[in-house]
DNA sequence: TAGAATCGCGAGATCACTTTCAAATTAAGA
DNA sequence: TCTTAATTTGAAAGTGATCTCGCGATTCTA
C-alpha cells in the first residue's frame, strides 16, 4: 500500500505538501497541487485513517448507545442522526447496550480510550465516566430522555404535555377510569408521562386511582403481562394510556383474548407512533413523536459542541402529535 | 494524559516492559509486573487506542452492513454478532446502507482506509472493492443472503427449502391457488424463496401461474402494494405466501380493508417470524429463522477468518422452523 | 528600488504504542 | 567454579500522518 511518503516522491515534493494539498489545497500552487494529484492517482494512495485519527486524536465518529436496537422506535431516530453525521462526515458508532449496565460500560471503554469524539445516548442511564477527555469533557448529547437536574444537553418532545393530551383525548371521549401502564419508573420520561396522565386526570376532575397504574419495560411482553395485572386486579376500567406502543400492543393482545374488544370494551391510546402501530388490530391512537427530527436535531447539537467546546448545554424541546386512529372510542354505557 | 512513557518512568522500567506486562503480563517477572501496575494505578493510565490500533494495523472494529436498521428483521442478528464479536473483544460498527448503494460505498471507505478489520453484510449486494487490504483481502461473511457462484462464506437457512415448506403447508391445507409475494428479485435469496414455492406447486401437480406472483421490497408498505395489485388483477387465491413477515402484515391489513378475512377467506403465511408477527390479528403463521443463531455463525466464521487467513469459505446453512399461528386455515368451499 | 510583508514549500519533530534485537541477568549443567 | 542456555529487560526503530518553524522566493509599499 502506498503511503503520503510514496506519494510524495512520485509528486517531487515533500509530504507536508501532499499533506496540505489534501486538507486545504487552496494553501498550495496550481501546479503542485495538479503534481500531487496526479501522483495520488497514480499510486492509488489512501490516506490511512488509522495513523490521521491517531494523529489528530479524533476519529470521526460518534458513539450512539442504544437501549435495544430491537425497539423499532428507534430507527428513525438513528436515521436522522446518520443523515446528520454522514453531511459532516462523522460515523456512527452503534452500540446496542440492551439496557445492561455492564454492556454501556464495555461501550464506555471506547470513550475512554478515545475511540470516539462524542456520545450519543438514546436511554436513560447517564453515562458516568467519560467527561473527561485528555482532560476536556467529551461531549455527550442526549435524545428522547434527559435529565431534569443537570447540564446535559438534551432533545425531545414534552412527555407531560404529550401524556396530558394523550389522556385528554380519553377523557374527552367520556372516559373516567383511565389506566396507565407505564415504563420503568426510574426514568424522567416515565415520570413525566405518569406526571402528565395525572395533571390531565386531575385537571377533569378525575380522582387518581393507584390501583389503574401498573408498570412495564417498554416491551410487547411487558404490555401483555401489565394487561394480565389489569384484569387480574379487578378494577374496572374502560381506557388505557401506555407509555409507549408495544406496550399498548402488547395490552390488546391480552385484552382481545379475555374477549374485551378494542375499542368498544376498551380504548387503548399508545405512545410514539412505531411503523406497527397503524397495522395491529385496530389500528392503534397514539402520541407521535418527530422520530426522524429528534435524531437530525442531537446529532446537530452534537456537530457544535464538537466545533465550540464553549456551547452551552440545552434542553431541545419539539412538538408532539396526537393521531387518532381505531383504537379508542366514546365511552359506551351508563 | 499519561501515557505509557509516563508509566516506565513511575515504574523505573522501560516503555517496552509495559508493554509487556498489558499484553503478555506471564512474560514479565513478579515483581515488574507488579510495580508496573501499581504504576498504571497510580498515573490513572489507559492504553490509547488509537496509537495502538495504528501501530498495529488493525482496529479490533467489524463493519456490519445492514440494509436497513429499521427493519426488526435484524435485531436478533445483530444481537447475535455482537455476543460473539464481544466475547472475541472486537466491536461492531453498525452501519446502515438503507438499500443506497452509495451509502454502502460511504461506508466502505472505511474498509479501504483500514479502520475495519472485516465486513459482516447483512444485505445481498456484494460490498465490491474491499477484498484489498494492504495486498491481503480483508474478511468479509454474509449473513442471510449469500451467492450461489462465488467463494464467500455466507450463513443462512435453505431459501428454497423453506419456502417449500410453508408452500406446502397451504398446499396440505387444500389451497391450490396460491399467491406468492416475493422480494426484489434481483437477489438469490428471492429467487430461492420463488423457486421453492415453485417446487412445492409442481410437487403437488398445481400449475405455476405468472399472474399469481407479485413483487414487494420487504417492507410493510409494499406488502400492501403487491395485496392491492393481487386483487386489482382480479385473478383469483385463496392463500398467499409472502417473502417476509412484513409484507404479509402489510398485505393482510389491506385484505381485511377489503372485507377479506384472514384466514377465513384467504390464509397468509409469513417469513422470518419478527416479534410483531404473534401481534397482528391474526397471529401470523410463518418460517422461523434461527436469527440469533445465525449471528452467531456469522461472527464465529468472521473471527476464525481473523485469525486464519487460510480459512475457506463455507457457506453454512441453518435449520428453519415453520410455526403455525392462525392466519391459515383449510380451504373452505367447493 | 530597497525593505517589508506575504506566500509556498521542505526538513524534521511528534503522536503513543509494539516489537525486534541484542545485552544483561539468572538459572542450569558439568 | 566455569560454561552454556534460558530468561528478562531496554534501546531504538518503525507505523503514517500532521504541523511547526524557518528559509527562499515573490509581491507589495513607499
Amino acid at each position: 500500500m502506498s503511503s503520503i511518503k510514496d506519494v510524495a516522491r512520485l509528486a517531487g515534493v515533500s509530504t507536508a505538501t501532499v499533506s496540505r494539498t489534501l486538507a486545504e489545497p487552496d494553501k498550495v500552487t496550481e501546479a503542485t497541487r495538479r503534481k500531487v494529484q496526479t501522483a495520488i492517482r497514480r499510486s492509488g494512495y489512501v490516506r490511512n485513517a488509522l495513523a490521521r485519527s491517531f494523529r489528530m486524536q479524533s476519529t470521526q465518529t460518534i458513539l450512539v448507545l442504544v437501549p435495544d436496537i430491537g425497539n423499532p422506535f428507534y430507527s428513525l431516530i438513528i436515521q436522522g442522526l446518520e443523515e446528520i453525521a454522514q453531511r459532516h462526515h462523522y460515523r456512527l458508532l452503534l452500540g446496542d447496550t440492551q439496557n445492561s449496565v455492564e454492556r454501556e460500560l464495555e461501550y464506555l471503554q471506547s470513550v475512554m480510550q478515545r475511540q470516539v469524539d462524542g456520545v450519543v445516548s438514546l436511554g436513560h442511564t447517564l453515562p458516568p465516566v467519560p467527561s473527561i477527555k485528555g482532560g476536556k469533557p467529551i461531549p455527550l448529547v442526549m435524545a428522547c430522555e434527559y435529565l431534569h437536574d443537570t447540564s446535559v444537553a438534551s432533545v425531545s418532545i414534552d412527555n407531560i404535555a404529550a401524556a396530558t393530551l394523550a389522556t385528554q383525548h380519553l377523557l374527552g371521549l367520556g372516559h373516567r377510569r383511565i389506566a396507565f401502564i407505564n415504563g420503568p419508573v426510574s426514568t424522567p420520561l416515565s415520570k413525566d408521562r405518569m406526571q402528565g396522565y395525572r395533571q390531565a386526570l386531575k385537571a377533569s376532575g378525575v380522582p387518581y386511582s393507584k390501583d389503574l397504574s401498573v408498570r412495564g419495560d417498554f416491551s410487547l411482553l411487558s404490555g401483555e403481562g401489565a394487561a394480565r395485572a389489569l384484569i387480574a386486579s379487578n378494577v374496572q376500567f374502560t381506557a388505557i394510556v401506555a407509555a409507549n406502543d408495544a406496550m399498548a400492543i402488547g395490552a390488546i393482545k391480552v385484552l382481545r383474548a379475555q374477549g374485551r374488544t378494542v375499542p368498544d370494551d376498551v380504548s387503548v391510546v399508545g405512545f410514539d407512533d412505531i411503523e406497527f402501530a397503524q397495522y395491529v388490530e385496530p389500528p392503534l391512537t397514539t402520541i407521535r413523536q418527530p422520530r426522524r427530527e429528534i435524531g437530525r436535531a442531537t446529532m446537530t447539537k452534537m456537530i457544535k459542541k464538537l466545533s465550540d467546546a464553549t456551547d452551552q448545554a440545552s434542553q431541545i424541546v419539539l412538538a408532539h402529535e396526537l393521531i387518532i386512529r381505531s383504537s379508542t372510542a366514546p365511552h359506551k354505557g351508563e
